[in-house]
DNA sequence: TGACCACCTTACTTTTTGGTAAGTACCATA
DNA sequence: TATGGTACTTACCAAAAAGTAAGGTGGTCA
């Protein structure tokens, strides 16, 4: 595993989570929540249609979000997490879990070598 | 925790990780390692000197990086990661894992809601 | 004297990203 | 006939990020 490797390989997921507004459309969906594109467009007022729609169609395509149509008329598409969506959650927390050690006294702890990358690059 | 600060935590670490160098540079530096202004030029070819010091900067004011400077003729800096930023270590790898999870069989999996995000939002 | 090294800085251009406003299709109800 | 609700699409524009090219500051060495 080179440098490269490892990067390129964080970059790909960072690419799926990137932008002003994903982060925001995904914890709106986190628990298992299956919202409607009205739904969401209330849930988030500052975005518009334009950015909601074609955010929702990145993370689908990358395959974090699983679209239901049902064909009725008032038109009716709801939105929910697939699974691997789901199993970014403790991802995201480690990250939050990063960001709270800033300023706290880590001498003395130990990041062990073990991990993928890091260490035994 | 709403879904808003929930999402604003987490691109916080993202304006960190985020741009075109920023991992290329963290990764030649994982596992303790310290490197001059010009190893990082030859390990990174294609990066402009510009690029280069903008991001090793920003990087600095985040507080991952540390930038040692010997009063010297040649000039001499030295890069290396703070004790936070070898932190990030397992956090990145946990977004590995889950790369990693894609296309698996997820299904009968349980992602707890015991974490920070997700579940109990 | 002047060429060079290492580490930056500045001015300018291109590319990418985000944003606004308007429009479409479908059918239901008044 | 027209009004409205839902889920989009399109055309156009502005701001931010990244890239290119050149300059600049000490000093040493030939």
């Amino acid at each position: 595993m080179t440098p490269y490797s490892a990067a390129t390989g964080v970059e790909n997921v960072l690419k799926i989570l990137e932008g002003r507004w994903k982060l925001i459309i995904l914890f709106h969906l986190f628990g298992g929540k299956t919202l409607r594109f009205s739904d969401l467009e209330r849930a988030i007022p500052a975005i518009s249609q334009k950015m909601l729609i074609q955010q929702l169609r990145q993370m689908e395509a990358d395959g974090i979000i699983r679209r239901i149509v049902h064909h009725q008329v008032p038109p009716k598409v709801e939105y929910c997490l697939t699974d691997w969506g789901q199993a970014l959650c403790p991802a995201l927390d480690a990250l939050l879990k990063w960001a709270a050690l800033k300023d706290r006294d880590l001498s003395g702890m130990e990041f062990p070598a073990d991990a993928t990358i890091g260490g035994t690059v």
